[in-house]
DNA sequence: TTACTAATCTACTAAATCTATAGGGTTTGT
DNA sequence: ACAAACCCTATAGATTTAGTAGATTAGTAA
């Protein structure tokens, strides 16, 4: 299941995308406009800042701004930041990899094989959707 | 992410179907093959027999055994029963809806839109998949 | 029948981690 | 002076991942 860290932070980015320009918007205003919590979401906008997605600007008439044109930024870069990784498995993570302690062969383990296909599948879906598709809805 | 009990419910139940006819098999066979936790694992298929997958059989020479033929068992069933929603987000579950309490409007959100095309590719896998495509891995 | 043993079943506990905040102070720009 | 981002800490609650202890049931052998 998404984490409202994500859900959250998703629907700030779409909020940002549909403004013009680069004005910074105050966090207050995406928080009063998406119904956030106000200090979840600015902890939510600081990781999207340290990760390159957003910019932002102190004092007043501060706030925050895309980096990038929202056709420039795909959801596996939004989803890894804020989710982690895509995978439902750390052994068929290609960001993320981990080997599974109990797993003595990962090309004989069932739950491998499966979790693959269901990571194509998604990451297919992330790599073909940018922002400015969210924005369009 | 996957849950241990998800992936360790998986991995006893392809165990399960490998084996041939309807002869009870002891959670410490199990356990010891597929390196599980005894105790986590015998909860673990203590849902599943709950929930209509497993038969058991008490006393000595007792276990855990398929109720239906792997063909029979589909993914989503057996997801469903141990990892709950196969959804991002209830707002998309069909099994486990739930309306999000920040969103006015389902249609016009762009994570709602985006999941639901996620859950849709994720079903089908899990439909087309059964408990026996995971035995022959 | 009785005792023993193997196995499931039930319930409780607990550590660890994650989630979703809340509070308050600091810094920076206007 | 003020407004806004920034940063640090704490925390309640939930979930996950088990571990512990014992009850119950069923087959086997004496």
């Amino acid at each position: 299941m998404l984490s409202k860290k994500t859900k959250y932070g998703i629907k700030a980015l779409t909020f940002l995308g549909k403004q013009d320009g680069r004005t910074p918007i105050a966090i207050a205003t995406i928080s009063k406009s998406e119904n956030i919590s106000l200090k979840f979401l600015e902890s939510i906008l600081l990781t999207l800042r340290k990760n390159g997605i957003l910019g932002s600007k102190k004092g007043k008439g501060g706030g925050y701004y895309l980096l990038k044109e929202p056709t420039e930024i795909p959801m596996t870069a939004i989803m890894r930041i804020l989710e982690g990784p895509i995978s439902m498995v750390p052994c068929v993570s290609l960001n993320f990899y981990e080997k599974c302690a109990d797993c003595p062969d990962e090309n004989a383990c069932a739950v491998h094989q499966l979790m693959i296909k269901v990571r194509d599948n998604t990451l297919e879906i992330f790599r073909n959707t940018s922002l400015a598709d969210l924005c369009n809805c």
